[in-house]
DNA sequence: TTTGCAAATTGATACGGTCCAATTTCTTCA
DNA sequence: TGAAGAAATTGGACCGTATCAATTTGCAAA
């Protein structure tokens, strides 16, 4: 991670403004900051736009470059789990105990929709998998997944009963590191209100997303209905 | 826009990406890129790395730089509100007709949330706006924002019934361009399904949020309550 | 003291180069 | 024919430089 040189200076930078060794606010001047970490003008500047995209600091032309004020006032908001994919792996950072109940498993002829959304092809097949998801023994979450078999020809149900995330990672040795989400409310089904112990008046929050390898091929489309207490999607959003 | 050299580039790009002029879904290589554009490879570097960021290329080292093949499946979804901020303009333009009805507007002191939000101190005084936002004579939304009265002692009345972003970016001369927010469902309440005709069984989606200005301070806390149809937030993730 | 302009400061854009690492392609040899 | 290794391809990291534009600062004139 750090024998980077831009990540180096972009993370001892974080640092120092976490210890607030920059009381006014204000970091020095990109050509000082070059030559006290003996780096290039170009890796400063790469190491501030990472800070800046993070929304940690932020860069007056003509002025400088300065702390964004919130972020020392409340630092917890700024870990924003915009950037978490895999369910199992944030739950278990949180010292939570994350279950899976298996639904059901099946392969079925993809759809149109899923065709498109999948990139497959007319008379493709794909994995149905619909798990119920547990967190300290609460239910919070019904997830139904699609996979092309095509992809992942040894799918199990073992597999399937923990975290495919992980299995693509550890098996085929390519991991998940984009999706498009869709994120949404609605009113709760039958089925939301008995697994989610819901009330009729109570709500789910929906999360559909197609998930992508990183070289771009679409690995899974899914919908994640869950209990409306347990989704918060926090985001920094910049023009 | 397009007198900046990166910027040329990498529209001109995505046109010849959207006219289809790479059926093989490859770019070519940066070094001939950078020849055929007459600019110096870091620019193309740099023009790649905007649409990859949008989602719509990838890059494999060693290999080449790929089209993400979703992105001309499909492209409307990469029109994602993610990226907008304020609500009036994302609606206008889309031809939709917005308007503003006033519910309350009035002057409070900042409770000790809004004190910490929006960084103030005890005794500060902020308005109270809480205004319902039709769209074709449909009401959608009801929106309650907290701005601090220092930051914009001229309200009026007549400001609030319409844009307050678009106010502070041609007044004040300060634009609003980042924010954070929280994304979550809610059963609605009984205000909810009055002013936007719910049933007691529909819910509404919640989007809460702290907006800042251009140079870092905060301006503007908001709680707004959407009908649950009017609500789809689209995001493209990236680890 | 205040106003207005010039100079210094500071980030933004762009260039071109070197070396490295992952991947693919080609070649050689068993 | 097929496997191993060499070579070419291609994106990644980093450096140093030149020029520009927004902003602030300082000084001089009113």
């Amino acid at each position: 991670m750090a024998d980077l040189v831009y990540r180096r200076v972009s993370s001892d930078l974080k640092q120092k403004i976490v210890d607030n060794e920059f009381p006014n606010k204000r970091l020095p001047d990109e050509r000082t900051l070059s030559e006290t970490y003996h780096v290039s003008r170009s890796s400063v500047k790469r190491a501030l736009k990472v800070l800046a995209d993070d929304g940690i600091i932020f860069k007056k032309r003509g002025s400088g470059t300065f702390i964004n004020p919130l972020y020392m006032k409340n630092k917890t908001i700024f870990h924003y789990e915009g950037s978490n994919l895999g369910i199992t792996d944030s739950m278990k950072s949180q010292g939570k105990v994350p279950k899976i109940k298996l639904l059901s498993f099946k392969v079925v002829p993809a759809s149109k929709e899923i065709q498109q959304d999948l990139f497959l092809a007319d008379g493709d097949f794909v994995y149905e998998i619909q798990r119920l998801r547990l967190f300290d023994d609460k239910p919070f979450m019904i997830e139904t997944g699609y996979i092309p078999i095509k992809i992942a020809p040894e799918l199990t149900q073992e597999i399937v009963e923990q975290s495919i995330f992980n299995y693509v990672e550890d098996t085929i040795n390519k991991s998940v590191t984009r999706s498009f989400l869709s994120i949404l409310a609605s009113p709760s089904n039958e089925q939301d209100q008995e697994l989610l112990n819901l009330k009729p008046t109570e709500p789910v929050g929906v999360m559909e997303g197609i998930f992508f390898l990183d070289d771009g091929t679409p690995f899974e489309v899914s919908n994640m209905r869950l209990h409306y207490q347990y989704l918060r999607y926090n985001t920094f959003v910049m023009v």
